[in-house]
DNA sequence: GTCTATATGAAGATAGAC
DNA sequence: GTCTATCTTCATATAGAC
């Protein structure tokens, strides 16, 4: 009854395709090497996908799901804020810089002035999600009275949160493909992440 | 006495594979496209370069070295801490933000794998320089006692600072091309970072 | 799944212009 | 003679036919 036929194969092809992708971004990639490791002929991948265009902008839409759905299910354990953003914040992190994070992230800057919506989708599934997670934390913290962001509000103190975590580290590894920040090293960032928000914004409750 | 003949030629060779590159990303350019911007054959071409990669190569060394004496220009008003910082910041993002500045990031990020040299390169004379730039002044403030970073250093403070002015613009760049910033939008992103910095390191001096 | 038509790129060679 | 324009070669790409 599936009429696109053996869903096994556009599996392997849109996980090929993702491989080959993410490896050496669109102009370099060839459809020979999605077919090749993919294990299928010509005719099956067109089947699946009328053009390389289309092969690109599918394996970009399922990685920026996937990240998506990953960041949402990050659960902070219960605490104080410096806890759960530090959660938050190191779970976040493992993302960003995990060896797909970064190639995700290269291609999707590489080609965002000719794919807008990768550029766009990316924004919204990665960035945005994580952001209005720390924001809803903050919130609730702000109610308690652990933290003071009237100054500047929820929404602006949650981007800044999450730049404070994601942009040392995601520059060093776009820029040194080379070496691999250890786990000390990420949680070093993290660490100094929260140290530096809570220093700012924490209020000064008289005991 | 001059081997390589013709200075000019090579120089309209430099600027034509500077605009393609950064328009088209290295694999998606093509020499043609350099020759026929430049005006010149390809004989003179290869004359210059020896290949497709030494232009790449050219054209990144030139920017990072253009973008690096235009950092090492900035001459902050002298003033507070907080007035300084944000002269040096609102020059480091404008040049980051720059359609020149946001083109390079992502050709330099999009091909970190294959020359990693860029990548270096990049890291070396753009975000180090301006670091560096900012971790003197924070150190005359600190001796002079305008803020107190005893408890991270001057290093790692000056890189959070730099860090808090250049993401949350460059990361909405480099993922909405159509959309470009205003010069308002630009000043709030400076302004919120050297609050948010002023606000954690300011010293708490009683009167 | 193999094989091929068409097209385009990189690089070099040949021959013409000043 | 130095520089330029055009043509050729070789490799590889996409797309589709068998």
């Amino acid at each position: 009854m599936i009429k696109t036929a053996s869903n096994e194969k556009s599996v392997a092809v849109l996980d090929a395709a993702t491989s080959v992708f993410l490896t050496h971004g669109f102009s370099a990639a060839t459809t020979d090497m999605i077919q090749r490791e993919a294990g299928v002929s010509k005719k099956t991948l067109y089947g699946c996908y009328p053009s390389k265009e289309a092969m690109f902008v599918a394996v970009i839409e399922r990685q920026c799901a996937s990240m998506a759905s990953t960041i949402r299910a990050i659960q902070p354990a219960a605490g104080d804020i410096a806890k759960t953003l530090g959660d938050i914040g190191r779970a976040y992190l493992d993302i960003v810089l995990s060896e797909r994070g970064v190639a995700l992230f290269r291609v999707v800057v590489a080609e965002a002035p000719r794919f807008p919506d990768a550029g766009r989708r990316f924004y919204l599934t990665g960035p945005k999600v994580v952001t209005a997670m720390v924001a809803e934390r903050l919130s609730e913290a702000s109610l308690v009275g652990d933290i003071d962001i009237r100054a500047i509000g929820v929404e602006a103190a949650a981007s800044i949160f999450v730049s404070l975590v994601r942009t040392e580290g995601q520059l060093e590894c776009l820029l040194h493909p080379d070496a691999r920040p250890s786990a000390e090293q990420i949680d070093r960032w993290v660490r100094l992440a929260v140290d530096t928000f809570i220093g700012r914004f924490e209020s000064a409750k008289a005991p």
